[in-house]
DNA sequence: ATTTAATGATACGGATGTGAAACGATTACG
DNA sequence: CGTAATCGTTTCACATCCGTATCATTAAAT
């Protein structure tokens, strides 16, 4: 089943989900870092980090860094690749999976009160 | 009428429409900018530095320097208000509005192509 | 008229992100 | 073997964002 959604409600659910995470003062990830981590838990692994910046579009370096500030929170962990030691393996967290709940919760109660 | 959203739902439609977002080569907003631009086209004018700073709960250099950004961009302009010339009232532009309509045809074509 | 208050902009120091380029470690190939 | 290719990281110079504090302008109060 599609979700439709009328323009302007598009706009608002996007206003609201902003502007909650922007008032909790908690978390603040960059749209590139929440790209990466929503990838890292939606699609299925292994994740490596030529693989995000092929993905994204972006130079590995900014894999790096993201992965290096999200895993300071604890959101995503690495690995080196045991059969091909040159890969890095980009797991999953306790953390990150509560915080992706969270946020989805926050999506749909935004969703569930648009006007028509 | 709500709209509903399953948890995967609302991750995948915030993947599908950041990714386009950041592969897109075009403009760039942050978070907070995005919600400064969404409150400003949606929520009824006039709109000033001191309320938008009040309703996303952050100082108001943020607003000044974010409508600095958007308005060298021309998503949005100010003009003094003439009743009160300490306010700054800020105002849409066509650009603005184009770049809205456009988000928002991205954000509905990814909300149609979710699975169930 | 003078003082007080309010508004938005600016200066400053610190933190963080970016792309380009170079690097060390590891694997593949001739 | 030894050389080339691959992968992730690091370094560099630059840009941007943040909050605090301060400033100039304007309005209101005394």
């Amino acid at each position: 089943m599609s979700v439709r959604l009328r323009p302007i409600q598009a706009l608002r659910l996007w206003q609201d989900v902003g502007l909650a995470m922007v008032r909790r003062d908690a978390i603040d990830l960059t749209q590139r870092q929440m790209v990466i981590l929503l990838t890292i838990y939606l699609e299925p692994p292994p994740h490596t980090v030529r693989g995000l910046a092929a993905k994204l579009g972006v130079t590995k370096p900014v894999i790096t860094r993201a992965l290096d500030a999200m895993g300071e929170l604890d959101l995503v962990s690495r690995r080196r690749d045991p059969t091909d030691r040159r890969n890095v393996i980009i797991q999953r967290t306790v953390r990150g999976s509560l915080f992706l709940d969270e946020f989805s919760d926050l999506v749909i109660e935004s969703a569930q009160t648009l006007a028509p």
